[in-house]
DNA sequence: ACACACTATCTATCGATATAGTTATTGGCA
DNA sequence: TGCCAATAACTATATCGATAGATAGTGTGT
């Protein structure tokens, strides 16, 4: 269900195309929401049926059209009330951190290369991260500018603020998974090779 | 793929049947590992007929049996494999994160209840996984006790410090949780509120 | 003898995701 | 003019996962 309130945020921000939604969940947003298009164009086609958005066509380029669709009053309603509605926490499902779990099964180098592998996928993602978090604070993030474009002034610190928030909670998320696995490389090493024999008196 | 190895994971352990399984993803196994029966049961078929397990008929009272299954051969290969295998990082897909990027869509109050029941959830995380850990550090949690006699002794430290490795881990992340949703709390209020005009001369 | 919670297994269905395509058009560049 | 990357839209398949059941035997207590 939430592919569907994912699209609604970004339809508050004005009409796309299903291939505009792509282009966002392959983009700053899908680094909090991902979709690919093949679950995206049925599900904006649910959700036209539904009465959520309207979709109309319009010129792409001299003899041809694509489908635009923009939110109607019943998909604000809609978004409006899953925005006021606690989320139910999805059961755990961590294959990272299971495997961990068990790494007296994995050659040491392995589990080396693994965590190695864990904090560089994570360095990425605080680099993109910030970058989209800093874009968003100084409003030159595209996808914030359109926004802002579409709400009067004095809402605009806000808009701002919370979706800075957001990508802040999810650089901290990503810095934890760094430690984590530069704790892990401390243990592999810890758990190799033998203890010296203490040479205090 | 990673229910699969999930469950070779266990039977590393000692066999089981799929109840046996069952319960383990519901309980302390479940903080990193969920999967419900439904998809259990059909699963370790699925790797009998793939050979990685073996089922056999065991009594069960006086009259049924029930199917008990063991790790093969070919499933310890196939685990260690995979334990020396980095994982692929899925895209990411946060609906709690990508709820709070739009709280000006909220109503302040309950967006407030959102963070506190985030904050509720995690606070239980986090002390059902201490809990975890502990037992796994003191040796007194149920599944920790059931491998360790079948490893042997000089094998139980690395045992133990990878699981509870995994734990502090998660914890870690819980943690951070409530950090993020608590500041997410003092984001509310510095919004909601309007700033007092500063009094300084 | 019966109630009842627990153990054990299995099925059906729906929606969500991943993967890998196909088809066609546009707009820019060589 | 022809090529090509990007744009646009759609399909097909398979697996994963959530939810909600059905069915039946076991062990305990009353």
């Amino acid at each position: 269900m939430s592919l569907r309130y994912a699209l609604l945020a970004l339809l508050t921000a004005g009409p796309l195309t299903g291939y505009d939604a792509a282009k966002r969940f392959g983009g700053s947003v899908g680094h909090v929401w991902h979709a690919p298009d093949s679950q995206i164009y049925p599900e904006l086609r649910r959700m036209q049926k539904d009465g959520l958005i309207e979709g109309e066509q319009v010129r792409w380029g001299p003899r041809s059209t694509k489908t635009q669709y923009s939110i109607t009053d019943d998909g604000i309603a809609a978004f409006r009330t899953w925005m006021n509605t606690p989320l139910d926490h999805a059961p755990e499902r961590d294959a990272h951190h299971m495997q961990a779990a068990y790494f007296e099964w994995a050659d040491p180098d392995h589990a080396r290369e693994i965590l190695h592998k864990h904090i560089e996928y994570y360095t990425t993602q605080v680099e993109l991260l910030t970058a989209v978090r800093d874009g968003i604070k100084a409003g030159t993030d595209p996808a914030i500018v359109r926004r802002l474009d579409h709400y009067p002034q004095h809402e605009h610190a806000r808009i701002i603020a919370y979706k800075a928030y957001t990508y802040d909670g999810m650089i901290s998320r990503s810095k934890a998974e760094i430690d984590w696995a530069v704790k892990g490389l401390a243990l592999l090493d810890e758990m190799s090779h033998p203890v010296e024999p203490s040479t205090h008196p």
